[in-house]
DNA sequence: CCTGCAATCTTGTCGGTGACAAGTCAGGGG
DNA sequence: CCCCTGACTTGTCACCGACAAGATTGCAGG
């Protein structure tokens, strides 16, 4: 028989609901189940997380913590915004369960410090590395800000919710979605004058 | 008392859940919740959606339907790529329960016929609009198509989940952001080229 | 008129789930 | 050696979704 501690319950449980997300979906997942898959009873994760909210605020942290290193990492690499933003998308691809628990302010809670502090590193790399994007440009650096994170924050999930075309690799088409919107030997998307009146 | 037929259920649940969703999240959400807000017992609904994601389901298409309708209005106000994105968030945050569950798949039906034309109808108001943007220009236009998607829709995201700061009007912002992107009268942003190396 | 039928809604029930309370067990510091 | 704290278990409660069976209503066809 198993012994009567774990040894890394948390840890485990963890681990297995990113396995139970990854197949159902963030709703389809239960503390119950989880303990099961551990091999503990119905109520041995609720020491560790508090509430199932608790369980998916350590899970979304974990997400922003390894978003952050893996935007960082390709920023030491690089420095180009649309390989930053290539990074964003794979990681959304790669770690689908965090990133879908990541932007669900509704099954969080939200105050929790790890949370916030993950979350304002992740913040952070991406907007330094907005920095590096036109400096000879004055259109204000917070609008370019939002805008770079709303296109890739929006092509992932469009990308995970499946209404994108499901035959592309997902990097290859966000490669060619940055390039076009920020890179510079491609050319640049823009209204054509005559329909254009705003 | 109140007569055994209730007249309108299926619309009056459909509305019961928006509020509900809009005040608890789509997670917050249960049939016998909103059956106890109807004044119907709790089994009721389940004859007019069969299920919980047979109404979530509705509650989708109902959404697609009416983001289909907004974005053709203002298509035909304005040929303005810039506006078609701003209805698009306009939407998002004004019909915030209906966009919360229009892409979480893992709630849906998702063969559901209705579910799928009304999606249909949606895409095919976006797409079209991206039909009036740089026929001047190759660069394929899926490629911009799902650009300009990823943007409104990523912009939509972020200010829903509370991504985006708190104070500003997020219509005025969607609106730099989309002009800063595809405007005619806003510079463009790029990036500086010393840093640009694909 | 009235009879039977189908759609609508109710009541009752089952297994599963989250939260909580109280108990049990292991190990390290006094 | 003891006990104290943290890790886990057992037991329970209210709620939920799904299903089955029954009650009620309106209506079509005779």
């Amino acid at each position: 028989m198993p012994p009567y501690h774990h040894g890394d319950l948390r840890r485990a449980v963890l681990a297995a609901a990113v396995d139970a997300i990854t197949e159902h979906g963030p709703a389809g997942v239960s503390l119950r189940d989880l303990a099961r898959r551990v091999g503990v009873s119905h109520a041995g994760p609720v020491h560790h997380f508090k509430d199932k909210a608790g369980l998916l605020t350590a899970l979304a942290a974990e997400g922003f913590a390894l978003l952050a290193d893996a935007l960082n990492a390709t920023r030491e690499q690089t420095n180009s915004f649309v390989e930053l933003g290539v990074a964003y998308v794979r990681f959304a691809v790669r770690h689908r369960a965090h990133f879908e628990v990541m932007f669900r302010p509704d099954l969080h809670h939200t105050d929790d410090p790890a949370l916030t502090e993950a979350r304002e590193r992740a913040g952070a790399a991406l907007a330094g590395g907005v920095e590096a994007l036109g400096e000879q440009r004055t259109g204000d650096r917070r609008t370019a800000g939002v805008a770079a994170w709303s296109i890739v924050h929006g092509f992932a999930t469009l990308w995970n919710t499946g209404n994108l075309a499901p035959g592309d690799d997902p990097e290859e088409l966000a490669h060619r979605v940055a390039a076009m919107l920020f890179g510079d030997d491609q050319p640049v998307l823009r209204a054509s004058p005559e329909l254009q009146q705003t």
